[in-house]
DNA sequence: GTCATAATTCCATAATAATCGAATCATAGG
DNA sequence: CCTATGATTCGATTATTATGGAATTATGAC
């Protein structure tokens, strides 16, 4: 993985909708959402909804399969990996951070959110 | 870490010349270097490199020390980690899914606030 | 104070990205 | 063929981001 195809990905994920749409395609699962299921679940016009998806797939970040008259959208975990994998390489892990200022094992972080909208 | 941070932060490192700069400070190590040495190294011209500076430091992924006439910036791990963290938690691993795997329907991450600034 | 250096801010410009209604394309069912 | 539905593309508009020269601020040495 390139750094160019790593800023496309970044790029692709450094938007509120669609993260929002990432992360609900990843809850989805191998399943997947159709792009009208996913444009009205966060509230996004069906045009505004294909321009992010095309940004999402462009960036490899998902994948499309028509099936019928629906077009499902479905998370490429793999991807996903291969990003984080590219960070912790080359952005983190990679370098021998010398003692104290080296990566710290524990993330600590703040997570509001409890995902979970079965609803 | 909520999202909108999450998505700064991506939006930082979503840059040709910012990722070459949070590369740089990474494997500079805690010494960090100093804004015209990065501009230097990179080929960017000094008002640019003050620009991508402050959007990484805004975006809290770098730290930034006056020593005389120099500034030093420095990467910060623990927000890098941070990032990673969410990214995992909530758009990775939080879902047990790798690659074709199986999606056990348990997408609820009950995760216990461990509130920790990271600034 | 003056000069030199390091970095930033200012400002105008250019480039890229986001929004969304309307038109279009693709598929399914009668 | 005709109609309905799901999704995308088109196009015009607005918003945001990137660029880099010139002016400015901050520090250090003399």
């Amino acid at each position: 993985m390139e750094s160019a195809h790593v800023i496309r990905a970044l790029g692709a994920l450094a938007q509120e909708h669609r993260l929002a749409t990432f992360r609900l395609l990843v809850q989805a699962g191998p399943e997947g959402m159709a792009a009208g299921a996913i444009a009205e679940s966060l509230g996004v016009p069906p045009s505004s909804m294909s321009f992010h998806l095309a940004q999402l797939a462009n960036a490899g970040l998902i994948t499309s399969l028509r099936q019928s008259r629906s077009i499902i959208y479905t998370a490429d975990y793999a991807a996903m990996n291969a990003l984080m994998g590219y960070l912790t390489t080359n952005c983190c892990a990679g370098v021998p951070c010398t003692a104290e200022a080296s990566c710290p094992p524990q993330p600590t972080i703040t997570i509001p959110t409890i995902t979970k909208d079965v609803a």
